[in-house]
DNA sequence: AAGATTTTTACAAAATCCTTACAATTTCCT
DNA sequence: AGGAAATTGTAAGGATTTTGTAAAAATCTT
């Protein structure tokens, strides 16, 4: 699965560009402002980012540049408003990022993004491999020793998480907001129980586990 | 399966370009300029390079004459947007090079692309052979142990689709978008009728068999 | 118009998910 | 340390969502 992050402040056309992509087979996070994408990657791993440059608070390119600072790989895809953009502006760009002119066509964008993609050749599969323990994002399937474990939806996104991010704690709220949604209820045991699962559907995997921080949340270890 | 590299620098007509191709059958890689393409080639072998001529940075000749002193055997077809080109850029072609001018039609693309191929005496791979099952893009059948086995269009289009990527999980939105339109009705069923239709047909095939994915959508798996 | 194909619909079946309840564990406080 | 409070583990079962599929309706082909 392909990760996108839509940074855009127009809240309705932030909607429409997440909603189009989704359906074109990416998973979309909608930000509506450059800080809050911070946060939404702190916590995920993207692909590719489609950004607005004129913004509140921080505009496109602060925030491109905070990006770089961490992560020199991911493709940006600017929008912009203006049709013809400064040369400061149109310099900012580097060889793996684009531009796109709003107002513009959704099957623009895709093809656009499918281009940088392409160029970062990021189509490779996703797979985590652990001694003898592999989860294959593009086939959404576990192995281990060669025997597969059926995983749900649910228990996937969790264990494909925790693993993504090894010895990094993730709360009950972050699980949550990121795979239940954010309208879920706090009070909901969901992710304990989804845990309790994973703890008994990997309880053959010896390479590593799910261990409990208490009063914070849960993290893979390796052992 | 075929390796195609194409080296075009407007990210559009080599999106088109790959997606077509890809569509065709073949594998495809997409590189917007020559450097690119060579790191590419590094990584993969490629069995036929499909590449523009006047491009930044490097151009196709200086590109070509990179690859021949690695690659022998390697057939180019270069793309051209002058209608007639110099004789000195005539006579850099060898025997089993070919010339596309701009703009092209991509049925013309894939035939000198399929003359090219067959010229070096690589074999077509529209069919997918699986044991006895046999599925045939070009005749648009599918046989079992002999028995053809009658598929409509779409059936046909999502089967063959499932069997080029064993194994990788399908959208019902992606195989929506791709055989149905993006404009389809997203509560619509047709893409459960039609597997559970493809199901019944073909029961009787051991070789493999659609597996559904829950909440994702279906897979085609050897057994 | 007849036949084939595709889509919609409706209901059944299955899988997943959530809540609940109570037990076990950990932390906090004196 | 001992007990209270908070947090976590987890089985059970019922609610919800997703999928299977037959049959009717709509659409396309010839």
């Amino acid at each position: 699965m392909i990760n996108i992050l839509v940074v855009e402040d127009d809240a309705e056309l932030n909607e429409t560009i997440c909603r189009y992509l989704n359906y074109s087979g990416y998973e979309v996070s909608g930000a509506m402002n450059g800080a809050d994408a911070l946060r939404f990657m702190e916590n995920k791993k993207y692909d590719l980012i489609v950004s607005d440059i004129m913004m509140p608070l921080m505009d496109g390119f602060v925030f491109a540049e905070t990006v770089r600072a961490v992560n020199q790989e991911i493709p940006i895809l600017f929008m912009t408003a203006k049709d013809d953009l400064g040369s400061k502006e149109k310099g900012f760009a580097r060889g793996i990022d684009d531009y796109l002119v709003k107002p513009f066509d959704l099957t623009e964008l895709k093809w656009r993004i499918a281009a940088l993609l392409r160029r970062v050749r990021i189509e490779q599969v996703k797979k985590i491999e652990i001694g003898a323990f592999v989860i294959d994002e593009e086939e959404h399937t576990a192995n281990y020793r060669g025997e597969e474990i059926a995983l749900t939806k649910k228990e996937f996104s969790v264990l494909y998480k925790l693993l993504s991010f090894p010895k990094k704690t993730f709360s009950r709220a972050a699980l949550m907001e990121e795979f239940w949604g954010y309208d879920s209820n706090s009070t909901s045991r969901s992710v304990d129980v989804c845990i309790a699962e994973l703890r008994k559907k990997i309880s053959e995997v010896e390479e590593f586990e799910i261990i409990t921080v208490h009063g914070l949340g849960y993290k893979a270890v390796m052992r």
